[in-house]
DNA sequence: CTTCATTTTTAGACAAGGCTAAAAATTAAA
DNA sequence: TTTAATTTTTAGCCTTGTCTAAAAATGAAG
C-alpha cells in the first residue's frame, strides 16, 4: 500500500501536526526528514493524489483521516517494537530507536497483533510515549514539561521529549527514568535552571533538560 | 552495506550454488527471483564490482567468500526470525516465511545476537533448515529425501524442501512435522509413490511429496 | 563446419526518490 | 505600497532497480 518513503513522510507530518496550528509547512517537513524542500513538494503532491493528505500550493499540508490513521499505524508498530527490544531482548532504552525505525515498516497485520498480545498490550513505549490502538487512537494523558513546574511542585516522570542516546544516558546518570518521582526545590528565573530532588539526591537541572522531561504532577 | 535487492540476489545465488555444479547461470537466477535475465546481468555485474561474486560474461557466477558470508548472514536472520515467530508469537510454520523475508533485511548486528540468545541459540528453523552461525558456517547433517529410502527403512523427518503453505498444511493433515518418525512400508516402482507408516496410521504418499521431505534414517 | 535454437548481454526506457539551480509566491520591511 | 527576504515550487538531472526489444555469443544438430 505505502512505500517506506511514504510511510516516513506520513509519520513526520503526523508528528509535526501535533505541535503546529494549521497546515504543516514544506520546510518544516524537509527539516524533520533531513531532506530538501523540493523533494518534499514532490512527495506531498504524490501523497495528496493518494488521498492521505490535503495540499494546496504554498499553503501547508494536513493529513486526512486516512493519512492520520496510516501514520498512527506506523507509530504503533514503532513503539511496540521498542517495547519488545527493551522488555524481551533487554536493550537499553537509548539503543532501540534506530532499530525500531526499520522494524516499523514490516508489513503484517497479524504480526502486529500477535506482538501486541505477546507484550501484554502495553500502553506506553520505553520512552513514555503512548502506543496507538488498532484504530489509530491515542489516549492522551495529562503531562507537562518539567520546565513548566514551579517551586515545591511534585511529580513523576512519564516521558521524554528528546530521545537521543546522549540525553537518555545523561538521565541514567541522574537515576531519572520513566516512573521516577521528583520534587522541584527551586527554579532560577534568570536562566530557567532548576534544583530538583530525586530520592535522596538533589541536583541542578539545566533549562534544556527541564524542557525535555514530561512530568505528571501529583 | 548492501541494499535489500542486493541481499536478495546474494541469497538466491547462495541457494542455487548448493545444488549446481560450477557457476550459477543467469537464467536460473532470473527464474528463482522471478525477474528478467537482463536485470540479473545488470545486478550481477554490479555485485562483481563490489567483490561479492566473480562473473565472466556468458559463464555463470560464483560467490566469493565475502559473498557467501554475506548471504549466510541474511539466511541466519531469516531463520532466527522464523524461530521467533513460531516459538514466541505462536505462528504456524506455514505462515512465517513471508514475514521473515522482510525481517531478514533489518540491519543490526546487536539485534541478531540478542535475538539468537533470546531464542536459546537454536540450530534449526521451524522447517528443519540449519541456522548459520555468526561466521556464516552451517553444520550440515546427514539427511536424505524420503524418495531415496527403500522398503522397510525407518527414519525421522528432519526438514522440508518445499515450504509453501499448501505443502505444509498438507503435512499437518497427515500429522507429519519435524521430528515425526516414519517407516517406509512400500514403494511403487511405476510412479514413485510410497506407503508409509506414521504412528498407527499408514498412508499413501505421492512421489512429489516424497521428494520434498528430508529424512534422517535410523 | 554450417545452421539454428537457446542463453546471455546490450541498448534504451521508465518509475521512485532524491538533488541543484532557477523561477514564482508569499511575507516582512521600509 | 514598493522593495527585499524568505518560502515554495518547477525544471532538469541522477541513481537504483526494473523492463522490452534487439544484438551477440554459445552450443547442439545436421
Ligand atoms: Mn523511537
Ligand atoms: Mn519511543
Ligand atoms: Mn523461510
Ligand atoms: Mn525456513
Amino acid at each position: 500500500m505505502f512505500s517506506l518513503a511514504e510511510e516516513n513522510y506520513l509519520k513526520a507530518i503526523y508528528h509535526l501536526e501535533q505541535d503546529t496550528k494549521g497546515g504543516v509547512s514544506t520546510n518544516s517537513i524537509a527539516d524533520k526528514m533531513d531532506t530538501k524542500p523540493s523533494s518534499v513538494t514532490d512527495m506531498v503532491q504524490k501523497l495528496a493524489d493518494k488521498g492521505v493528505l490535503s495540499y494546496k500550493k504554498y499553503k501547508g499540508t494536513t493529513l486526512t483521516t486516512k493519512g492520520r490513521k496510516t501514520a498512527a499505524g506506523v507509530i504503533r508498530k514503532h513503539r511496540l517494537w521498542e517495547v519488545f527490544l527493551v522488555d524481551k531482548l533487554k536493550f537499553h532504552w537509548d539503543e532501540v530507536h534506530e532499530i525500531a525505525e526499520q522494524l516499523e515498516h514490516i508489513k503484517s497485520e497479524e504480526l502486529v497483533n500477535r506482538l501486541d498480545k505477546y507484550l501484554g498490550h502495553p500502553d506506553f513505549d520505553p520512552h513514555g510515549d503512548p502506543i496507538p490502538d488498532k484504530n489509530g487512537n491515542v489516549k492522551k494523558t495529562e503531562k507537562k514539561l518539567l520546565s513548566e513546574l514551579t517551586k515545591k511542585q511534585k511529580g513523576v516522570c512519564v516521558g521524554v521529549k528528546e530521545t537521543s542516546s546522549e540525553f537518555l544516558q545523561y538521565l541514567d546518570k541522574r537515576n531519572i527514568t520513566i516512573g521516577t518521582k521528583l520534587t522541584v526545590l527551586g527554579k532560577e528565573f534568570f536562566d530557567g535552571s532548576m534544583i530538583i530532588q530525586v530520592g535522596r539526591d538533589q541536583f541542578f537541572i539545566s533549562k534544556k533538560t527541564a524542557e525535555n522531561l514530561y512530568i505528571q504532577t501529583t
